[in-house]
DNA sequence: AAGCAAATGAACCAAATGGTACATTTGGTC
DNA sequence: GACCAAATGTACCATTTGGTTCATTTGCTT
């Protein structure tokens, strides 16, 4: 056979449409919670719209509907889970709390955190793969997540004053250390396992590492 | 139009084909390099096959003939950056160094390698995000990785021996400070920078927060 | 109840992408 | 120099995948 007959096909009446119900913001959650899970999963280029759509009980027509397209999805998911966590974090009111109280309490919300939302985790690994190119297209957490460097300055400040920290830290340094070591153990997670067999999702090794971590930040801090 | 003729191509005859020389181990490399780059950049899924054969001066027939399928070549390029470092790592000689200049120099030798080559931190994350499938997978890193830490227990225990560092801390504790700490700043330098402003790669920057983390172990572990 | 914009369904498509088939050349061995 | 396996070039393809087109339904407003 030399030639194939590749007929145009008319397009088929569908089927008669099934009855439903509107629910324009129902239908926009359900989609970003089930982006989330694929993004946080797979990355940007290894999520898959289809995959998403089966998720929901949405078709994939109303993703490019609401978001425009995978790259707007990804968008929402990351201002979502960057809003999340802004808003538990103004939930925490150390104002009047003596620092290194202060400090502990910091430093244990963010290990926990991290801990208990590796999908946050994962998607900013994921947008740190691509270079926070996506952050920076967002207007809407462009340096709003301050308020922790905020809560750390002034901690750190009446600590100074009360002469139990030292002097001439760069808060800046302790925020870097108090992620770093709140982060790692979640990005990480597999490999860490896999070279060394310790896995620290276990409850007993996550509570001694929690322990380590907020010492290993109050000794850096402290006098 | 309502019919597209569709004709089967019949193979054209190429043309003549262009001399050459052989080199299979230079072309591995190659496209082992290519690939580091490719992968490092884009994740495994984002990594094009057409992009990595396109910076070489080969074709992408013989990335698969020498690495089977685009999983084949992440993995080779995977082991390679793992024996790298393992590499490096053995050529540091601490037994006979005292144990607070051996954290010392351990400390800041683990800081520099991440810092100097991104394209392994950036591997390390990608694999992460597969949940290290493919460290499982190869045999040939499976628990090479446990150089460090051997150094660490040595170096550790003649510390404790010798007075200078507090007794009962883990040595896997010490390992993952001195990782988080020397991972964080290059995994996540593009997300830190677009919400604190403050660049890791900046020279300054980076030399502070070197002699932070040197000095963040140095207190975790001294009494 | 007519009219209309927002919301949804079902089918479809073009481009990208990993991978292959076939032809040819190199370079070593007998 | 005949022969052959390894190495390479060129063209091709099947499938996956993000995105679209067309048709229909809801539900609100007047």
């Amino acid at each position: 056979m030399l030639n194939t007959i590749k007929p145009v096909r008319a397009r088929k009446t569908p089927a008669r449409i099934l009855s439903w119900t509107q629910d324009p913001e129902g239908v926009q959650r359900s989609i970003l919670a089930a982006a989330r899970i694929e993004f946080a999963e797979k990355g940007l280029s290894g999520a898959r719209v289809d995959e998403i759509a089966a998720r929901v009980a949405t078709s994939k027509r109303m993703i490019f509907y609401y978001f425009k397209d995978k790259q707007g999805l990804y968008v929402a998911v990351l201002e979502e889970a960057y809003a999340r966590i802004r808003t538990i974090e103004r939930t925490l009111d150390l104002a009047g709390v003596p620092p290194v109280e202060a400090l502990e309490t910091l430093v244990g919300f963010t290990f926990d955190y991290h801990a208990d939302n590796p999908d946050f985790v994962r998607l900013v690994m994921v947008e740190n793969i691509h270079h926070a190119r996506h952050l920076k297209l967002s207007a809407k957490i462009a340096g709003l997540n301050l308020s922790a460097m905020d809560m750390i300055r002034d901690l750190y400040a009446r600590g100074v004053a009360g002469g139990i920290f030292r002097d001439g830290i760069d808060p800046v340094d302790i925020h870097l250390t108090i992620s770093a070591l709140s982060f790692y153990n979640v990005s990480n997670r597999a490999s860490i396992l896999q070279v060394f067999g310790h896995d620290m999702e276990n409850v007993e090794a996550r509570a001694s590492r929690r322990k380590s971590v907020i010492e290993t930040v109050l000794r850096f801090i402290t006098r």
